[in-house]
RNA sequence: GGGAGCAUAGCUCAGCUGGGAGAGCACAUGCCUUACAAGCAUGGGGUCAUAGGUUCGAGCCCUAUUGUUCCCACCA
């Protein structure tokens, strides 16, 4: 940084410079260090098919600033990054792509062309998001990112399959699943979002087999009613006791079915009668299997009515509903349609209705897994921050259903599961068979279901360590991890299951903490997305503002796990206080003769330096304790705070005077503290803004080579210099009130005038003279324990602690004085009063802490001198 | 049906273990004061949703109520 600086700080011309300078020197590399304390944060893998959007940014920067905190408290601080293949998000890209560009589906092209042509996606597009990561700041160590499909990963996933299957853990099995006839997959529990959509609740007539009458069934889907094969009602339902075991006809089908009991039945809900489709509601399926159902499924994989349905076939799941009510109603089987809202799972990638639908796919049995994830978070072995999110997880966790582990797709990881042609046994292996382990044959065929995205992530904090090599070194040195960071919207796609596969695979815990963030909604409280159009791009913002303001906005003001809104706004404050450490800093280098970075001995200590270093030391302290406690949003406001009032309102206005004096001695002890208390402050500010603050740091006087890589500040018993900050605190009131006074009076501050203080506490005002003049806009100060001659004639400003007279004569109205006065005295009475009842309290007195009594008692002195002066001063204006 | 969050200044939100009601933006007034007009100074503005309770003391803890958002759940 040359001396000669611009005086608008520009973001662009620093960040990439800055980034590529820690980039080549390896200061984001973490080795395993015997003779320091492991930190370690797995970064949660974003799609590599995607876009940086605003929720990565902020979980980016959460990440980011306890990286970079936990590295200049000298720990061996690793954040590990990575991308995720993301099975059908990625893969529907691809096809998109091959559909527009060559009118081809992945099925023209083959499996094994078709996943060449997503490794070259990846290939091409894989890197993208990483590159904005960087431009945000990310420190990770970079040559240790990992892919969800490399070979280590690949590996882990294998390995990790196997011994579940081989502990039954992981069956294949035929079962009620979500379906998406969209992506043509099935899909686990957690994949399916619902929605409270308007449709209709149809009631249709099944007449009696023996003609005796029929039942009215009340259905939301009868589109599957080709499917049905039982009508149920309850066993107690007295309205149908006469017709359980008996038949009825399935209108349109003309088939005969069973009329059974089953307890699921609700008795008051429509007729009481619920037509039974096995194949395709998880319900019916359970009590199909209670009854010995027949399970017809008529929805294929497309979601279109197949050979099962009758003349339906090959119609749309949804042009066959209308299709079939129409068909009800010209046959007199329709007897009424109500409107009705019923929730309707939809997939979580497409938005499309789910099909649910029999299926025989692979399933990790969960609740032996629970069991274990379920004791270590309520063991507090891991902890949720907040800790409101510990119920929600557990909630889940108690409630777990098995999870379906197949995809009906292409790019992921193949089942490790060899069907034998012969003899029908699945040989599941880690390396690939040639003969059936049960028979000998060498027929066999590979499954061609891939895993679940979210079975790879689940290994995720170890398999980037080195799992399943358990004697990698950075795996027995960072595992368990220290902090997972991430959104509550993903705690049981991905929490969960790391935690489950952590304790199974590791027998450990994958983490301690669990840092849960809220969503990043725009300046509506909508949730950001790329239908509605609202979506704020990051690095726009980046661009535009810096990343460093970008990232501040981001976190201060508001709290762990709660969403918080965008504005842009926001960033431009956050720039413009980014602009003034950037002049502050410029204030100081401007006036700079010093080449050393130290701190003047203490009895060569102004009063103001000692302020601003208590006041600098009880920063320290509570950033450090916020930032242990995860209140980054708090520890942030705090360094914002003290840089923009304490250090650059006041304590740089107090050096002024000093600076341009001819006083060298205590030149020189004004430049040393400035340039402490601001390397000190840069080194607070760093996770935060990292850009900015390693640029201003590079330029003033330092040792070590990068601000990055410094020392995380430490409290300082020595600099607890409490009587000095008290006795700034009596001057800057003081200034204050002179200011207010001249302000009141619109007196512009180019009007200079005597200021006498009167005060008990003149030796602190003396202290103070170099600067009072400046800030109180006065060209001569005098200071002493009495008013002054002619005080009667000048404008007077009251505090707690002093008078202050200014011989503004012209400016005096007496009238105006006396109303202020009273005013004034008012106000001090009435906290007087409240002061005076506490204290009489004597409950207050003997209960509350002596330290809380003290501060009353001394609030009340104070209050009571303000008052006496105030009532002295009335009084002679009164004469 | 179960669970959770939120309700504080005009707007958006902080407020960590109970003792001062705060910030940014907006608003008003005056200032280019040799770091900064992306700035400086000064000011106005709040029954901390409602009603009870615990406590010497409640924005904060407890109970209930109202409004609101979200998550989970197999009522066709």
């Amino acid at each position: 940084m040359p001396k000669e600086l611009p005086k608008v700080y520009d973001p662009n011309q620093v960040e990439e410079k800055i980034y590529k300078m820690w980039l080549d020197n390896g200061c984001f590399r973490a080795e395993p260090d015997p003779e320091k304390k492991p930190f370690s944060i797995v970064m949660p893998p974003p799609n590599v098919t995607g876009q940086l959007h605003m929720g990565h940014a902020m979980d980016a920067t959460l990440q980011d600033i306890l990286t970079r905190f936990k590295r200049m408290q000298g720990y061996a601080a690793l954040w590990l990054p990575g991308t995720d293949h993301a099975g059908i998000a990625t893969q529907i890209k691809v096809e998109e792509q091959l559909r527009v560009e060559e009118g081809k589906t992945r099925y023209d092209l083959g499996r094994e062309k078709f996943l060449e042509r997503v490794w070259d996606w990846k290939q091409k597009y894989g890197d993208r998001i990483v590159k904005q990561q960087m431009k945000l700041g990310a420190s990770c160590d970079w040559d240790r990112s990992r892919f969800t499909m490399d070979e280590g990963c690949s590996k882990a996933v294998r390995e990790a399959f196997c011994e579940l299957y081989e502990q039954g853990l992981i069956y294949k099995g035929s079962r009620i699943i979500n379906w998406c006839p969209h992506c043509t997959t099935a899909l686990s529990d957690a994949e399916v979002e619902y929605q409270d959509k308007p449709g209709h609740l149809w009631h249709m007539r099944y007449p009696l087999s023996d003609g005796s009458g029929d039942m009215v069934v009340a259905t939301t889907r009868p589109e599957t009613m080709m499917g049905d094969t039982a009508v149920a009602v309850n066993p107690n339902d007295q309205r149908y006791q006469h017709l359980i075991g008996k038949t009825c006809i399935l209108p349109l089908m003309n088939r005969e079915i069973p009329i059974i009991a089953d307890e699921y039945c609700e008795m008051d809900f429509g007729t009481g009668c619920v037509k039974m489709t096995p194949a395709h509601d998880p319900n019916d399926f359970e009590i199909g299997l209670r009854h010995n159902l027949d399970t017809i499924r008529v929805i294929d994989d497309n979601g279109r009515i197949n050979e099962n349905g009758g003349k339906y076939q090959g119609m749309d799941r949804y042009e066959c509903r209308e299709a079939v009510v129409k068909d009800l109603q010209e046959q007199g089987y329709l007897v009424k349609v109500e409107p009705y809202n019923h929730n309707v799972g939809t997939c979580y990638r497409c938005h499309n209705d789910v099909e649910p639908l029999i299926s025989a796919q692979w399933f990790v049995k969960m609740q032996p897994l629970a069991q274990k994830a379920m004791e270590v978070v309520n063991n507090g072995t891991i902890r949720f921050v907040p800790e409101r999110f510990t119920k929600i997880y557990t909630n889940w966790m108690e409630n777990v259903h098995d999870w379906c582990i197949s995809r009906q797709l292409w790019w992921g990881h193949q089942i490790p599961a060899w069907y034998c042609d012969d003899c029908g046994h699945i040989n599941v292996a880690r390396e690939d068979p040639t003969v059936c382990e049960k028979c000998g044959s060498h027929h066999l065929t590979r499954e061609e279901d891939v895993l679940d995205t979210w079975f790879s992530s689940g290994l995720w904090p170890f398999s980037t360590l080195g799992w399943p090599d358990t004697t990698a070194k950075d795996l027995q040195y960072w595992y368990p991890t220290s902090v997972l960071v991430t959104g509550y919207d993903i705690i049981f796609f991905w929490v969960a299951r790391m935690i489950t596969s952590g304790m199974e695979q590791m027998k450990k815990e994958p983490f301690h903490t669990v840092f849960i963030h809220g969503l990043v909604r725009d300046d509506q409280g909508r949730k950001m997305s790329k239908s509605l159009g609202n979506g704020i791009d990051p690095l726009e913002m980046a661009e535009k503002y810096g990343a460093d303001a970008l990232r501040f906005n981001l976190i201060t003001g508001n709290s762990p796990g709660n969403d918080m809104r965008f504005y842009v706004e926001k960033c431009e404050a956050m720039r413009n206080f980014a602009n003034k450490i950037w002049n502050a800093s410029r204030y100081v280098m401007m006036n700079l003769s010093i080449e050393e970075n130290q701190l003047p001995p203490v009895n060569q200590l102004e009063l103001e330096d000692k302020w601003v270093l208590s006041k600098l030391n009880r920063l320290i302290q509570e950033v450090t304790n916020n930032l242990d406690s995860y209140e980054l949003g708090v520890a942030s406001a705090k360094v914002y705070d003290f840089i923009w009032d304490t250090y650059c309102d006041w304590y740089i206005e107090l050096t002024k005077a000093r600076l341009y004096s001819e006083n060298q001695e205590s030149k020189l002890v004004a430049q040393k503290v400035l340039v402490y208390v601001l390397d000190q402050v840069l080194r607070l500010l760093h996770p935060f803004m990292p850009f900015i603050t390693e640029e201003i740091w590079q330029a003033i006087p330092h040792e070590g080579d990068f601000l990055i890589t410094s020392q995380w500040p430490e409290y300082r018993e020595e600099f607890a210099f409490l009587q000095e900050e008290s006795a700034m605190e009596t001057i800057m009131n003081a200034i204050r009130a002179v200011r207010n006074r001249r302000a009141e009076m619109n007196v512009p501050p180019s009007r200079k005038s005597t200021l006498y203080v009167a005060s008990e506490k003149a030796n602190i005002f003396q202290q103070g003279e170099g600067f009072i003049k400046r800030l109180a806009y006065s060209d001569n100060l005098v200071v002493s324990a009495d008013d002054p001659v002619g005080h009667e004639e000048m404008v007077s400003v009251i505090t707690s602690d002093a008078k202050l007279y200014m011989p503004l004569k012209e400016l005096v109205d007496i009238g105006k004085e006396l109303e202020r006065l009273e005013k004034e005295k008012a106000k001090a009475m009435k906290e007087a009063a409240m002061y005076e009842n506490k204290l009489r309290n004597e409950n207050f007195v003997a209960k509350a802490p002596e330290s809380v009594v003290n501060a009353e008692r001394a609030k009340l002195e104070k209050v009571q001198n303000l008052l006496a002066q105030l009532e002295a001063q009335e009084k002679k204006l009164k004469q």
